[in-house]
DNA sequence: CGACACCTTGAAGAGGTTCAAGAAATGTGG
DNA sequence: CCACATTTCTTGAACCTCTTCAAGGTGTCG
């Protein structure tokens, strides 16, 4: 399977540069105005505790499409909530070999990988112009002592990526390419619903290529799915727009298990 | 792929039971004085903290081979050390597709799934007679905002999931059979050698079944692989006894790209 | 407009699965 | 303790899904 080459990207674009002559990359926000806090900090907090947690952000930084927030290798300082944008994480074998382990999107955490070795394990590179909560790791550390919300908020979060990457194996492990490609768009529908956003109008932000690396695909056989579901009415594919049509086939397709199942 | 089933086992087997007429499932047991302790607790705790940790582990718990220290939908209220014995963990889909997520042993976290909606969300079996220390997870977040090592400790543990949860889905989704099976005898060779056990007489714990569900491969294929490793020269197979002849080898199999790789 | 990246589709081929049968351990019960 | 049942493992052969290779189409950007 071929690495995913990183998108080649104009550094200069019109309308992003031009209109900011001065470096916007860092500047204080206030999480207790985000209109995304619930979905990346924790709930039922005082005004005090609220007023903590405004001091986790230190800085945003903005990410343009085809750089990479953090590199593997890279030292481990923060971690990063997504403002906007959207991002995919990969990691490479020795040998060259990529693997994209996730996608992700506003609201979301990424970075959660290099905390062991204090050192990013895999790339996160924005799929297009993004915007991130930079949140250092030594502070958040620290005011989890002190706001149990927040301690529990960050274990929860750590959690959560443990058990989708379950999923994400039991979709490598035992799925068939359809699918696979099935179980990919109800997910990307479903974190759409769940930010409030049309969920069944779908502009992907990757390639196929990219689809397939995360699916164990090639970007021949996601291609070939793709016309499949369109052929059975299930979806509407013009290139990166797609248009769910029939969520229950869809679904209908993922759980319909493979041809000898055990029912236990 | 069908689910694996649980291993039936003896309830009374003869010099387990017999022996024990008291429960004795749970007593008090010390983290200071445990020889695994290297493997599942912070270094460099002074006296003070040392005995605080030792406030953490409840009680200790046995697990028969093929019965369950806790299945996906009960209550999650503990994380467990693994003392000895021989665990895996599987997920199962709603349309009862079964898939091991992984293998653990001793020295080694599980129940980290359950934290997110304090439900765990996959099955921990014993593969052998096993025994497990009991840490609830109440008591752990109390002491893990006292004890600075603790906190980052545990941070670690989950992120580590995190990145070897990663490497399994680059071996899923980039492997070829042989790859994945090589890759998967050198990693349980160096988490022996890490504990100072034998690393190249490995005795398996789990079925070929359970092997390739954990590679996503069928039993004929990984029992192929291990035909094919044998006549190689590289392993002796005989069963569940396998010897690594060749260590080399295998290192030069996984990381063998295949065919058309990128080099970038 | 031309170059480039991305996507689609077809045809051939390979790797792994499925089905089937038998062998080797392991456990069970008389 | 031995015979039988069961589970686990091995191996072969046919089949199938997905990959690979190839060509052409589509959209984007300088």
């Amino acid at each position: 399977m071929k690495e995913i080459p990183v998108q080649k990207q104009s550094e200069n674009r019109p309308g992003a540069g031009a209109l900011r002559p001065v470096d916007m990359r860092t500047f204080k926000v206030a999480c207790s105005n985000c209109n995304l806090r619930e979905l990346c900090m924790p709930l039922g907090l005082d005004a005090g505790e609220l007023a903590r947690i405004d001091e986790l952000v230190l800085t945003r930084r903005q990410v343009r499409r085809g750089t990479a927030l953090f590199r593997h290798g890279e030292a481990f300082r923060s971690l990063f909530a997504i403002r906007s944008g959207f991002f995919k994480t990969c990691v490479t074998a020795d040998d060259g070999r990529g693997q994209v382990t996730g996608f992700q999107m506003a609201g979301e955490i990424i970075g959660l990988d290099g905390i062991v070795n204090n050192q990013h394990t895999c790339d996160a590179v924005a799929l297009e112009d993004a915007e991130v909560c930079v949140m250092p790791f030594e502070r958040i550390s620290e005011l989890a002592r002190e706001v149990d919300a927040l301690q529990h908020h960050l274990h929860r979060i750590m959690s959560r990526e443990i058990v989708r990457e379950h999923g994400v194996m039991l979709l490598l492990g035992s799925m068939r390419a359809e699918e696979r490609l099935a179980a990919f768009l109800l997910n990307l529908a479903q974190r759409l619903h769940a930010r409030g956003l049309a969920s069944h109008e779908l502009l992907l932000r990757m390639t196929r290529e990219e689809i397939g690396s995360y699916l164990g695909l090639t970007l021949e056989t996601v291609s070939r799915a793709f016309s499949k579901f369109a052929e059975d009415g299930i979806i509407d594919v013009r290139r990166r727009r797609v248009r769910i049509l029939d969520t229950a086939a869809l679904q209908h397709i993922v759980n319909q298990p493979a041809c000898n199942m055990k029912f236990s």
